[in-house]
DNA sequence: TTAAATAACGGTTACGTACCCGAAATAGAT
DNA sequence: ATCTATTTCGGGTACGTAACCGTTATTTAA
């Protein structure tokens, strides 16, 4: 079985002489159109067979004017947070990759605090319609209706950032919510001793419905247990995201504790920082999510000690590409791609690319 | 100044057209060849500057039946290390990639012990001629005449995993020598008190001219001097690769010195983790460097504590996709492209790519 | 002045695929 | 058997660019 290599030359052309048929035949059988008899159509799938046959992209892209159309369908960058900042320019960096191959991406912004932002927006991508679908799918029921009538469409989608299982996306590009935790805690336990008490602060309006949070922490309590670490665990949620509501919560959380290390189960962990800056706090490791800018700065002056983030603008990326391999040169793509579980320092903050 | 989005399908037809020329003669100025006279010319270029003309990547590469050939020029995949199987993984990838678009891959390995190995392999690829090199310049003075020779023929030549400045490369591909070292001293410093004995170990035949074990060495000791660590810094230079040698070595410094954490400047930190678990040594923490097999055995069973990687996959790839980018969509390149220096432990080691 | 060489350019085909349009073959209806 | 549908298929053009080849205009040499 020797491989063909400088044979790989075959194209409809040579498939339509081989089969006695004309280019157009071929041409209908691999689009599987009608007007081709049983007969024909197998031998010519025969032969395509036979030949392996791969299809000139080149040729293809450029024969047929339609250009793909994208859509993604994420968060708009709040004055909250501009996390979906990074998702957002993976997703035009493919964009500059791929439209010369064709492929048009319309971005389609809801707000993350207002679920029928959500839902409009969805329906404008149904309107509009595309050939691929990137979305956070953060409103669970929503989204389950929306990728539902994707489906109705043979409309393929792919999640990002977070994941709703069987729910046939094309695929889930994102971090493992529980094992950041569990890494999370990890980094802690180098920065305590037994027996030092440790906050964890779950800051979000949601965090009830955020997984995100709850997985995190689950993965960081997991830890100590695993590790038999009897550390005592404090907790505190704090569902109003201003800085002033958080400074309040801390003030009275490390009065009733004498609290060794924090741990903020997400990217807010800037606020907790600049109060520990303010109250002059030096000696109270802080350790949080996400390479957003405010956060790099209190970890340059050292107020934070580890960030954990997992390269949002790379999901972006990938999600665009996995749309775009499916489609264009129908790759299979894996059902699930977990994001590396990056550890971030002063000392390697530079070279990091999110 | 509004962009012309719609209007961007302007080919060589309609600039043809409006300079009253043939299509032929388009073609002629836009690879400035021969056989338009000086007016005519500057016309065209006029032209093609006014209506921002972006040529048809599909239909270029589909007409001109020429297949670009890059050359990879790496080290091959040893028995005392496998180190180089991972750049070579990502210059597969990228081959898979870019195939489709008329690019070619060849593949030449040298023995990174043998100089005269590279020598030889450096003619082979002047010889077979190619359009762009990747490689990974190990023997600076024989790198230099190589790609001397390169710049006569105006082929373009990117360096991966170690650079050489001044050397007119399309760019350099690969990690920040001196900052990893010094973030493996932060690492260490999280596993030792003040003032316990700290082991620096290089394993490498050629320690005096490897400047990548020297300047991490560098770094290391830069990170306790900026940090006013008075940490002693013990350190041992191990010139036979074989584990027995390793082993010997060790066991005399650890008999002469109290050592309470070891660093290890390279990829071979296996051994020293072997001789660890052989001799039963449990509480002398280990750091290193490189994303190897056995490297995250240890790790797993706890006998390393870090690994730091820089990702030698992405860096075979990105180099290919260097060459690509700049030969067929003409696009900028950075000079340098510096790797995000990654902290692998137990707990995030599944999600790491290389 | 004429022939030859060179410069400047146009016509045309080819790349591999998509798809329209119409022709031939077959089937069905009367 | 004749006529109308329908199925099945081939011819041909278009996509945007590359490059060969031939033609005309211009210059140089003899």
């Amino acid at each position: 079985m020797k491989k063909n290599k400088d044979k790989e030359l075959v194209g409809v052309k040579e498939i339509a002489r081989r089969a006695n048929v004309s280019i157009a035949t071929v041409d209908r059988v691999i689009h599987n159109r009608t007007g081709v008899s049983v007969k024909t159509k197998d031998k010519i799938n025969a032969i395509i067979e036979e030949l392996n046959y791969q299809p000139n992209i080149l040729a293809r892209r450029l024969a047929s004017k339609k250009i793909l159309q994208f859509a993604a369908l994420i968060p708009a960058v709040s004055e909250e947070t501009d996390y979906w900042e990074a998702p957002l320019n993976g997703i035009i960096q493919a964009e500059a990759e791929i439209k010369p191959y064709g492929i048009n991406i319309e971005k389609y912004f809801f707000d993350q605090n207002d679920r029928s932002s959500f839902v409009k927006q969805a329906e404008t991508v149904l309107e509009n319609n595309v050939q691929g679908v990137l979305l956070a799918p953060m409103f669970i029921e929503e989204s389950k209706a929306f990728v539902e009538a994707c489906q109705q469409r043979q409309i393929p989608y792919v999640f990002i950032n977070s994941d709703i299982p069987n729910q046939n996306s094309l695929c889930y590009i994102g971090p493992h919510l529980y094992r950041s935790g569990y890494l999370g805690a990890h980094l802690v336990s180098f920065l305590v001793n037994s027996n030092d008490k440790v906050l964890v602060v779950n800051i979000s309006k949601e965090i009830d419905t955020e997984h995100h949070v709850l997985r995190k922490e689950e993965g960081f309590r997991a830890y100590f247990a695993d590790n038999k670490k009897n550390n005592e665990i404090i907790k505190t949620d704090i569902r109003e995201t201003d800085y002033l509501s958080v400074k309040r919560n801390l003030i009275a959380v490390l009065k009733d504790h004498h609290i060794k290390a924090i741990f903020v189960t997400n990217s807010r962990v800037s606020f907790v920082a600049h109060y520990l800056q303010e109250a002059n706090i030096k000696d109270i490791p802080l350790v949080g999510f996400d390479f957003l800018k405010e956060n790099i700065g209190y970890l340059k002056s050292g107020v934070i000690d580890f960030l954990i983030c997992q390269k949002p603008q790379e999901q972006g990326y990938r999600g665009i590409m996995a749309l775009y391999n499916f489609l264009v040169h129908d790759s299979v793509v894996d059902k699930i791609y977990f994001m590396p579980i990056d550890i971030i320092t002063k000392e390697n903050y530079e070279f990091y690319r999110n």
